[in-house]
DNA sequence: AATCTTGCGTCCCATTTGGAACTTGCTTTA
DNA sequence: TAAAGCAAGTTCCAAATGGGACGCAAGATT
């Protein structure tokens, strides 16, 4: 369904329009895609005043934080693991690995740079320190976040989010051709 | 590249520390925030595939279909209104309507370059075309995720975000003082 | 009206990012 | 065991990004 559908009546002249339609509901509540705007809304309003406070206070960029939280969950884990886990491509966080062991803040690796292959990665005692501090933050906000649920609601949306997290092997990975409107009929054109 | 395809433990050979971790167990059942790492996990999830396909096959980069996508939404708003929607500066979004105007995806803005206040934009012809050509995809990649879930799951689950965002004034925007663990004063409490 | 204030859009430029090719070393196969 | 295959990590470099300063228009204040 395609409804190109203006949510908004538009206005033709849109007269000044001291009040724009208000976008931010267009996107609420007239959104093909509801779930994964509030998805990405959501993570936005949450990762944003978080790292851009590690960064002013700490120092360190979001794929850097990235790798010491990972490694405080999963320590021994591999960049590549942080790549997977986190999104980041395994260049950036070489450079971000790089740049923690040289702040002190993982243990310095054995292997010779040059690169090998896996290398388990481990939070030295400082960067240890340094998550200890930081990650009441984190959970503090996520806390607030989800302050307005009841108890029973928290505790749904935990189930529902992490069946859709177990199941994401199905839908992941690549569009659906089928779903694809001509991805290649003529290399030039899309006539429509 | 998001096709995480089992890769996990292959083998356990591992010199000294011999565990796999399995980092993303970790990060799903190990986690202090539990609910803000599948929200962005699962974003990942979503919208890496969904936006290198727009880039190959239409060549736009993310932010510029972001505004197609936001107009299509609600037309007439500003640049202003998607950043504040989207997340991206505004200064991104400045060279990314720019180059939509140059594509002729959007109407031409009449205001004199050289900035003036709110410019209300418009989708042209050529940019509904795309967007009612792409929209769908999106939208059956919404559907994939959630198939996992029952009718009454997915309404319960859209009930249960809408009440979060709508309650994201209370939390979003600044970090409560009072989670700091010590700026940058003397430091007490969670040493550990 | 004159002036101040606010806030949108643009430009400049240092920094960051990530695709692609490369290096290295484990694993598999013959 | 040699050779091929493959995956982790690194490097290179062009491109994207975003902070900050600026210009300009529409309120707000007097």
């Amino acid at each position: 369904m395609t409804g190109p559908q203006t949510a908004y009546d538009q206005e033709f002249g849109t007269p000044d329009t001291g009040q724009s339609p208000d976008m931010l509901d267009a996107k609420l509540w007239d959104n093909p895609c509801p779930f994964t705007f509030r998805l990405n809304y959501l993570a936005l309003l949450y990762n944003t005043p978080l790292y851009s406070w590690i960064l002013e206070t700490y120092g360190l960029k979001r794929p850097e934080y990235v790798v010491l939280y990972s490694l405080a969950l999963a320590d021994g884990g591999s960049a590549r693991d942080v790549s997977r886990t986190s999104g980041f491509p395994k260049n950036t966080l070489s450079r971000a690995i790089k740049r923690l062991e040289l702040m002190g803040l993982i243990e310095a690796r054995t292997k010779a740079p040059g690169g090998g292959r896996k290398q388990a990665l481990h939070l030295s005692e400082k960067g240890w320190a340094l998550i200890n501090q930081t990650r009441p933050t984190f959970e503090t906000q996520e806390k607030r976040m989800l302050e307005v649920l009841s108890d029973g609601e928290r505790q749904m949306m935990f189930e529902l989010m992490s069946k859709v997290v177990l199941a994401s092997q199905d839908w992941a990975g690549d569009i659906p051709p089928d779903a694809l409107p001509e991805t290649h009929t003529s290399k030039k054109g899309n006539p429509q």
